[in-house]
DNA sequence: TACTATTACATAGTTAGCTATGCAATGTTA
DNA sequence: TAACATTGCATAGCTAACTATGTAATAGTA
């Protein structure tokens, strides 16, 4: 009944450590693209787009890990922010083409050292060879996870 | 420019993964605690009244990681949902002591075992050397990360 | 004792995730 | 070709995190 005891269950909890790494994480972004004028929830999106532009909403989800809806939104957050323009698909009027802006297109290379920058720091206390079993584990458990979501 | 590398790439950024683990696990849970009548975010505020019933917010505040607005919500919400109940502090009429109602002291057992079920699951292709390494390092990155945030 | 500062908590407003559902356009088929 | 099914995207409504700010009540002090 100590408090060390409970201290020690929260630290020793996969899913508690995990989830407070990644709100400790998305903050620290949060600051250091803040000057850039993006969040963090427009990362993903911004490093598709930077890959290959013009794409429909759709082929952007295929290349991320949220749901429609949520893209749906974040589009229209970033359109908001002068990020991205939303042009009539040329052959299907139900969907729309993304194209990033000269603004979207012109932070690349500062938002992509941020991430990298902040990575590096956070796992400054980790050698190399822990940092590659750190992924491979994380890896690992996403795997697993996936499988747990539908039944393994 | 081929797409693996995009793929190689997030698959290395500790940031994505973590993100990724995190909302991945926050689904199992809301799925796997639904029929006990509470959500994921309810969860860390059930474990420390389960530890100690009649607490301040102030109080309960100190425990968890979270900020003071955010819990603020979550009470409400869990007083929404009948799992607390606020009453008048006997010296303090700023304060409230908050305790579990029945509800709220009656699911403990299946919600602890629930949450450690998981971890066991999410986990179960690591070994008992991988998982130690695994928390061990998650432990060290979340200490990198808040030295991090406050300058150093 | 009357100001002033601090404290405890609540509220407002934002991001970002989720599911469920709506709607218009496109495709399919009887 | 008219009816129906599917698709692409948007919207509504929720949780849960954040910062900033408001509001009483309490505490401290000139």
């Amino acid at each position: 009944m100590l408090s060390w005891i409970m201290e020690f269950d929260r630290m020793n909890s996969a899913g508690y450590l995990v989830n407070n790494m990644a709100r400790l994480l998305v903050e620290v972004l949060r600051k250091r693209i803040a000057p850039l004028g993006i969040v963090p929830g427009q990362f993903p999106a911004l490093l598709a787009l930077w890959e290959k532009d013009g794409l429909t909403q759709k082929e952007l989800l295929a290349m991320l890990d949220i749901e429609q809806a949520t893209l749906a939104n974040t589009l229209t957050r970033m359109e908001r922010d002068g990020l991205i323009a939303r042009k009539e698909h040329p052959a299907d009027a139900r969907a729309r083409t993304i194209h990033l802006t000269e603004k979207g297109r012109s932070i690349r290379e500062s938002a992509y050292q941020t991430a990298m920058q902040i990575n590096e720091e956070v796992l400054a206390d980790l050698s190399v060879e822990e940092t590659r079993a750190f992924l491979g584990y994380m890896r690992r458990v996403i795997g697993r996870i996936k499988e747990v979501e539908h039944g393994s």
